[in-house]
DNA sequence: CGGATAGCTGGTCAATTGCTCAATAAGCTC
DNA sequence: GAGCTTATTGAGCAATTGACCAGCTATCCG
């Protein structure tokens, strides 16, 4: 045991949250961490006590570092959302080096996984108690996975990219098909904890070998024109005096 | 103006939950309605005052049709669980009349219909509350809708029904995929609330459409090998990789 | 009309809630 | 080691919670 005085800083192991003292930004993360899962697991409405029980500290420290229960709920809420999205997505559904199904299928079981129990719980909880789901999950969801996901799908189509036609509305909702089959994955290993297997890969997998199928044809017929009916009128409207004729579709 | 003191049954109007005295019968079903509207809105920890202010009623007679708030939830999610199926369903899925895709899409606007807001944010709410969702709904689930669901798909495709061949694992989970598909379209609408229109059909429509592509490939890809019924998808696969090529596939 | 049955209410209790504050003590600097 | 800063604590408050009960009164029957 050698005396540290002579350093102006000995280890200080910040992350040891038995420690008492914390600097004040290790503490608001310690807190906000375990929050997070507390709430994720056991629900909003469960007490600070509670939650200061699980921290192992006393229950007015939750109050100096955040202050009300409201706001520390949405400081989860927010870095929670924050956390879920990864840039690299994009270049990896980009990457023609592999087969498109299983780029996408490597996509969604990344987003699973990084997704986990606790993701999953918390955004349908944020969801119920009527956080603002439109703007912190749709928003970023469009541009970060449905709009990547539609481009890899039209390059693997010899369709035109985003530069040439803007996404549709029904290119939208058929990415949302596949993000629906899998989510519900997760809602029902999380949510409704229904017996599924510790790795989802293989569900996944049949989840995007499945949809890859139909919508290869559902995109084509989307760009050809015929089967428009999952458009609503107003957007047929629009898109059909976007282009006079109709648009010579030269690949196979 | 008659005076109808002769009759021993003046019409009572038992359900005009104005009235101040009610059939014992009457107002637990009273109870029971408003409270599962009630807890579906605003979460299962709002408290039994705001539900006797919801009812129009003193917060204390809750207490006499019900002993506790907790046997009240569970009697709420009990009802709201035996009226989401409907026996009909077999029969519309099995009429071959019709097209399957026209059949699969009536059966799913249906469903959502039938489940509505209500519902949709409840069975969220059981879940995370740690209600025994798989008994309660992933069983009833299986037997009334998916059993049915791939009996009508095997029956499109000319494959042996469920006397000669058992359902397999994976014919469940590619039922899933329509189903989570499905089921999300009600979620982003009543649960993450996100804009979505009135009428989900088309949307419905869209996931079908997708849907049974893929699934009729994956389908006879499932049937193309031995009985492969006691096997579970990861196995299914390592198999069909140690197998031949790729299947010969003699649909359209 | 008048008594009796029973549906209903107002008032109340103990426990729990979010939140506050003066007092304590951990860990730094000299 | 002394002294100072400040992270941390325990006690406590007002409001809300689930649950209960004695009494009120709407409704029926003779």
């Amino acid at each position: 045991m050698t005396k540290p005085s002579s350093l102006p800083k000995p280890p200080p192991a910040q992350d040891d949250a038995r420690r008492k003292r914390m600097t004040p930004a290790a503490r608001a993360q310690h807190i906000l961490d375990e929050a997070a899962a507390f709430f994720a697991e056991r629900g909003l409405a469960t007490s600070t006590r509670e939650l200061a029980a699980r921290l192992g500290v006393a229950q007015a420290l939750i109050y100096r570092y955040f202050p009300s229960k409201r706001m520390l709920i949405d400081k989860v809420f927010e870095t929670t959302f924050a956390r879920l999205w990864d840039d690299d997505w994009t270049m990896l559904l980009a990457n023609r080096a592999q087969p498109l199904e299983e780029r996408v299928a490597r996509l969604y079981v990344a987003y699973l996984e990084r997704a986990g129990a606790l993701s999953v719980r918390l955004f349908v909880r944020a969801g119920l108690e009527g956080a603002d789901m439109a703007r912190r999950y749709s928003v970023p969801l469009t541009e970060k996975l449905l709009r990547p996901m539609i481009g890899a799908l039209r390059a693997d189509s010899g369709l035109p990219d985003f530069d040439q036609a803007p996404m549709l509305r029904g290119e939208r909702e058929l990415a949302m098909a596949l993000h629906g089959a899998v989510v519900f994955l997760g809602i029902r290993k999380h949510v409704y904890a229904m017996p599924m297997p510790d790795d989802l890969s293989d569900l996944v997998r049949l989840q995007v070998r499945v949809f890859l199928d139909g919508a290869r044809r559902e995109l084509a017929r989307l760009h050809d024109g015929t089967a428009e009916d999952s458009l609503t009128v107003q957007q047929l409207d629009r898109r059909r005096q976007r282009r006079a004729p109709a648009p010579p579709d030269s690949t196979a």
